[in-house]
DNA sequence: AGAATACGCAACCGACTGGTTGCATAATGC
DNA sequence: GCATTATGCAACCAGTCGGTTGCGTATTCT
């Protein structure tokens, strides 16, 4: 991203709680899903096979756009989605800091709740 | 653990859209890093230092400790939280799929964009 | 030009969320 | 025994969420 664009935006950092959010819903996870595939899916085709109405796909595909999960671009008459893995790969770098912060003070914790019998 | 239950639960197959829900806040975001560390902490020991009421903050631990981030458990008069990992690392190892999705079929769309002149 | 397609905007709705206050209860400390 | 500490439970409240319907508008097709 940053080779291409010659603005070269500081990599903005952003915060971890609304790309959670946006991950909670089934449906945005499914969209999520079927965006990741690579193709570039119209709010149409995204509304077809699910049971959803057209604006609350729409909705959802705002809530991931806000996140920075999705791209939406024009042509025509309809917006084009586009996976955008930025967020997710973020996210995945955080739950691996947490995951290694419990890795290293696991030791001290193993054993604890056994030792002391607790409920 | 399931090394200590005798009655080896199957390792029920957990959705992912609660424990990304359950991460969409900041104070449970902040909650999560605490315990993270690797120390049981009582309820009032997490409302130190946090601007939120005790109730406030026993409702967010209620909602990790259904997702199953975090473990309650119960000495004396005291709720001791400890944290868990194992839903962290499934929603990790999920970002992970969505991505190596992703960077499969990367090359097929690279360039796509452009291409079309899509704004 | 006229029909069909794809979409945006706005209002509306019930349900859930994040947070508070008030009160009751169990465990500890003196 | 009594005060203190730690917690649970319930009610309440404003705001957000997921979803719908209705309507207007731009684009494409024939």
């Amino acid at each position: 991203m940053s080779r291409r664009t010659p603005s070269a935006r500081p990599a903005r950092r952003r915060a971890h709680a609304p790309v959670f959010a946006a991950l909670g819903d089934r449906t945005r996870l499914a969209l999520v899903a079927k965006l990741s595939e690579g193709e570039l899916y119209s709010i149409s085709q995204l509304t077809q096979g699910s049971r959803l109405t057209r604006q609350a796909i729409t909705k959802h595909l705002r809530v991931l756009e806000h996140a920075g999960i999705v791209r939406c671009m024009h042509r025509g008459r309809e917006s084009l989605f586009a996976f955008n893995p930025e967020p997710l790969y973020e996210a995945k770098s955080y739950l691996e800091s947490v995951s290694e912060q419990w890795d290293q003070s696991l030791a001290r914790l193993r054993g604890f709740v056994e030792e002391r019998r607790l409920t």
